[in-house]
DNA sequence: TTTAAAATGATAGTAATACTATCATAAAGT
DNA sequence: ACTTTATGATAGTATTACTATCATTTTAAA
């Protein structure tokens, strides 16, 4: 017996509901293989279609093109780690508590985590801080906006930020604290790794110790 | 009578320095104003040949590709912007006044400032803000970082960080902060155009007031 | 169990991209 | 006046990012 986490999606991210069918998992279980291989830039539907005996047109019946694909695991991704907010806080009452358990979320949610079968979340997670920021930049941002495409980044930054009006309500920037901790999050990981002078913390055998007690330090000192 | 400005990038970035011909200080205008415009996915060499006149083969003399383009243009704001910092803080004794124009720098340097004449600032400020995270998240960060080719924004980081720790030798994070300076500020920006969902600033008329605020705010909090 | 509908595969084709190569001409420097 | 260097003109190639069509397999419904 066992219990599957099923991540439901905004529906405008794919054509057709990728978690429904095998081929459909595979194309999220490989993509996420080959694009933390790869790079987001090198890789393509062809790659992908080979990798998973597939072909081209029938990822393209999935997914519009290789960026919608991305925001799909991007989005995704954001929801898993509400998800892991919202059951690990569950019976947690002291709101300085919830954040420390939020910031754990953000740095290390899928190692601690096991997942959905067909989704590596400690190779998704390396996606997000290596290709994550690319998802949103783009000259599509405001149409796909406004369909909804960015729901579960707004909708996680809207729970953190609650939890820190509950530390305390007088900061004036929940939001951008929210934000700023999940990107710091993923910026400081990826710097650690590949540009180190743009950072103090390190990371030595995939512990991010360092990372996690920054954003500490951070939200201690701007929420007391 | 005039006097310009000459910013020198490391050589690694282009295959003949630009900035030395008419045709090439084209490309760079012209670069800065179609990729502002078109968005840096949609940008071709082909469209920029056709933009100045020139043809492919020629723009492919001075860059190797367009991320080489990318990278070279956001290097350029990197080293402006430390001009900049250098230039205005060289009489300013107090580090906590010399971190308030930094922050202004960051924020609002390129209205300011008249520049270079075949630069546009303003641009390539919306280019750094749209575009600018794609120049080091690449799969050949590390070795083009092993090339020196992110050199300007660790000098950058480096400068900031001095200031930041003369504010407050305590200060664990100093590198942190800076290069979060800089992020946030390019975020926030972003965010409030286009995802305002995510942050609580909001710009209007091209008034960067309210991030300009929010940095100092955060900056206070975290060295007082 | 038959039958229809839906999903996938196989194959082909197109326009655009990201280059590279070659040769001619123009401009600049000595 | 001569030679080097820069640019333009043109052509060509492999890859990418799709779209279209039809055959086949799988699934679901009657």
């Amino acid at each position: 017996m066992s219990v599957e986490i099923r991540i439901t999606l905004n529906e405008g991210l794919y054509l057709k509901e990728p978690q429904d069918s095998k081929l459909g998992r595979n194309i999220i279980k490989y993509s996420i293989i080959l694009i933390d291989n790869f790079g987001f830039e090198y890789f393509t539907f062809k790659k992908l279609a080979k990798e998973i005996n597939s072909t081209e047109a029938s990822i393209y019946r999935y997914f519009e093109n290789k960026h919608m694909l991305l925001l799909f695991l991007v989005n995704w991704y954001w929801e898993w780690v509400s998800y892991l907010i919202s059951i690990n806080t569950m019976n947690v009452k002291n709101p300085k508590d919830k954040l420390k358990i939020i910031i754990h979320s953000f740095v290390s949610a899928p190692k601690d985590n096991p997942g959905v079968s067909y989704v590596n979340e400690s190779k998704l997670h390396n996606i997000v801080i290596s290709e994550g920021v690319k998802a949103y930049h783009t000259k599509e941002v405001d149409e796909e906006n406004s369909k909804g495409l960015f729901g579960s980044y707004k909708s996680l930054a809207n729970t953190v930020s609650k939890v820190i009006t509950e530390v305390n309500p007088k900061f004036k920037y929940p939001f951008a604290l929210a934000t700023n901790l999940f990107e710091m999050s993923n910026n400081h990981i990826y710097f650690a790794k590949h540009l180190p002078r743009l950072t103090d913390i390190s990371i030595k055998d995939d512990n991010f110790d360092e990372v996690e007690n920054m954003l500490e330090y951070f939200t201690k000192k701007l929420l007391d």
